[in-house]
DNA sequence: TCAACTTGATACCTACTGAGTATTAATTGA
DNA sequence: TCAATTAATACTCAGTAGGTATCAAGTTGA
């Protein structure tokens, strides 16, 4: 069986009349007569009663008939389907993102998604900024909200938000001043620090406000998801410095101070693979780059 | 597009390996190449990424092999119910009847058909006689259930039950003995008779039953419907002589009396067109006829 | 009643397209 | 660098869909 098949069998269905039939398929009556037999041969069933001068359907003419039009319908169904894919408005993507991603611009882009292409499945992945890298060039992901700076070989990385650290200490702790005077006082202090996985740009950066501040930071615990560090503090085993965004987000009993007066900034950005890219995942970057 | 096309789309797709794709189609791996590639051009969308060495599907790749794993599971769903209704298992039944019919033999055929075919729908009609036989010559019903005898040219009938009559009176009439004797009692009565279309046999042997009483029904009303001559009766308009069978189904204030000591019967037949038909009609004639 | 017309089926030929073979191109691994 | 693997390309062959001519059977109308 063919789809010519059904197609001309469908045309002679609605006529009942070969000739006609024939004409609006453009083709000439007797190859229409032969292919509406081989139709029927191979099914094994009569399609049509024909007595020599009328054509009527038999009743498993008419039920293919019916079962005909629900193939085609649903080939058209998926032509089109296939064509809103592949203008990046039907389908899903593998979105990666740090965990403060989604306390600061990661909300809105997936509400500015989801109202541009509504039929758009967005698939998250809360992941370190290295386990992120990987999961790029596995394709397990198609574009990560990771912290920058960090080395990212063949891949594309655009910087998508900035935001001033915060001194994030235990509620016992006396209160602290935002500057460098206020975290030297802090020097003796232990440190929980977030490992490098979380972005190898970030921990420079706390280490250079630190090193601005005049001291070394008493590292005496190290984990590898940044609200690990939160909890630690809250436990009152040190302090710590963090991008302010970790504070949204969680209800920890912990004093926040955001920090003046320093240079060093908390960058995310957005990281993709480098050559051609789904239409998804372009349409997505357009909206996360081009705004 | 083709089936073969998704045919073959479907084998690469599975294999994910052009070559052995080919070797389980029996074809070559070139003319796979082109025919996935033809596939490709025609829905204007990439359905495997290559890269020279290893194959994977696309998300439109792998949207289109689970629709087309949807389109051939349709397809072969509809092979066989065409095989099935070709058999006479599956499918539609039209069956007209007269009213009788359903308070005697119909309802133990419909049963019977029921458990054995239990995919075929009945659809029933209550027809006159005459109706029917116009019915069964333009394809409205398959099979008929009449009053014989009955002209049925270029059709067939086959009897299928007889009963003897009974007199219908009204409850307000003295009680009659069921006896030629006891009939010609009622001949000053008011006669009320169902039409020709009944079932003209029908009303050749009621006429018959009179005249071997010794009198001549004075004939008042006269009712297409069986069940309207019934209820003609209940209002005290006169007294009838129906078949038997009409006495069930209808609880009106009326008295039947079984006649006997004559030879005359209501026959019931089948009655259906010449020629070949449908398996289904075969099958429901073979459960009505040889049993 | 018979010729003209309709209409689906048959016979035969042509041409397109799908399949095969041989080969190429490109990548991988030794 | 060469052999092996694998998909793509070039070209040829053949099967099948489509065309034309015709037939067969039924309908219509003078």
């Amino acid at each position: 069986m063919n789809l010519r098949h059904l197609k001309y069998f469908m045309a002679v269905a609605e006529n009942l009349h070969f000739g006609k039939a024939a004409k609006k398929l453009f083709i000439a009556q007797p190859p229409l007569s032969r292919q509406i037999r081989q139709l029927e041969e191979e099914l094994g069933v009569m399609l049509f009663d024909r007595d020599k001068r009328h054509v009527a359907l038999t009743s498993q003419g008419a039920f293919l008939y019916d079962e005909s039009q629900k193939i085609f319908n649903h080939l058209s169904a998926v032509r089109k389907t296939l064509g809103l894919m592949h203008q990046g408005v039907v389908g899903q993507i593998n979105i990666g993102y740090v965990g403060a991603a989604m306390h600061c611009i990661l909300p809105d882009l997936l509400v500015k998604l989801n109202s541009a292409c509504p039929d758009v499945n967005a698939q998250l992945l809360e992941l370190s900024t290295e386990s992120q890298i990987q999961a790029i060039q596995t394709g397990q992901i198609d574009v990560g909200f990771i912290r920058t700076p960090v080395d990212i070989a063949g891949l594309i990385a655009r910087s998508v938000y900035r935001e001033p650290f915060s001194l994030v200490l235990p509620a016992e702790y006396e209160p602290v001043e935002a500057t460098a005077a206020g975290i030297r006082a802090l020097a003796n202090e232990p440190f929980i620090s977030f490992a490098r996985v979380c972005g190898p740009g970030l921990i420079d950066s706390v280490l250079s406000i630190c090193s601005k501040s005049g001291f070394a930071p008493r590292i005496v615990h190290e984990t590898s998801q940044m609200n690990s560090v939160v909890r630690l503090v809250e436990s009152g085993l040190g302090y710590s410095i963090v991008p302010s965004s970790v504070k949204n987000g969680y209800d920890l009993k912990v004093t926040f101070v955001e920090l003046a007066g320093f240079e060093e900034t908390a960058e995310l950005s957005v990281v993709y693979a480098k050559g051609e890219s789904t239409a998804i995942v372009q349409n997505f970057l357009a909206q996360v780059l081009h705004e």
